[in-house]
DNA sequence: TTCACTACATTGCTATGCAAGGTAGTTTAT
DNA sequence: ATAAACTACCTTGCATAGCAATGTAGTGAA
């Protein structure tokens, strides 16, 4: 899969399933990687960072299956950049999809 | 605009755009800029790059509007590339619907 | 002669994702 | 018991692409 394509859309993907419900990183790895490619090695800065930035809050919770999860729940802040950031990706593959099939009726 | 967006995209883009027809990178930078808001600084090296890969070929042309016109022409090494990124695209941009749609039945 | 536009180009910066590595707890098979 | 496999956390250094800023040069209009 294209790295470069996942770019900042990542940053999505945890908003989108984190919007639907707390997750642990872990988990977040295995919901992603139904769809798209991911390795931990991305999300666990990636959660630091939102973190670190307000937009998530974080608790842990003791496992009987291996060591504490720390789960991620977004905050209202978080939930207002997550709609913005919706927005601007659902208006840029608009874009694209513009520039792709500009030739298309020409052909 | 994301800027991150763009990443891997804008490469495709110009694949598109120039599937249609030859362009010089400033018409390609007005074309896209269309939908997609991008600079100067990116064209111009991604172009480079592209060419030197085998996946375009440049001739000069004169203008009476100013200096003489860099145009690019895709190879079919190029169409290749261009077929395979658009469906990786467009089975990315699936994937990340799936991711972002997910909790919407839920609701 | 200055401004705006066309058209090319480069440099240094920033951001993100990944591979590769590590730590620890639990479970299963040998 | 102990090795392997899985769960679950984490960090470091690298590669990549886009951008702002800047520069050169030709054309045309105020």
């Amino acid at each position: 899969m294209n790295i470069q394509f996942k770019k900042g859309v990542l940053e999505l993907c945890v908003f989108a399933i984190l919007e639907d419900g707390d997750c642990y990183g872990y988990e977040l790895v295995n919901k992603i990687s139904e769809n798209i490619t991911i390795s931990e090695g991305t999300i666990y800065p990636l959660l630091r960072r939102l973190t670190k930035e307000g937009y998530f809050t974080t608790y842990l919770v003791e496992s009987s299956e291996g060591p504490p999860r720390k789960y991620y729940k977004i905050t209202d802040e978080g939930l207002e950049v997550y709609k913005n950031l919706k927005n601007q990706w659902l208006s840029f593959v608009e874009g694209v999809n513009h520039v792709i099939e500009r030739g298309d009726n020409l052909e």
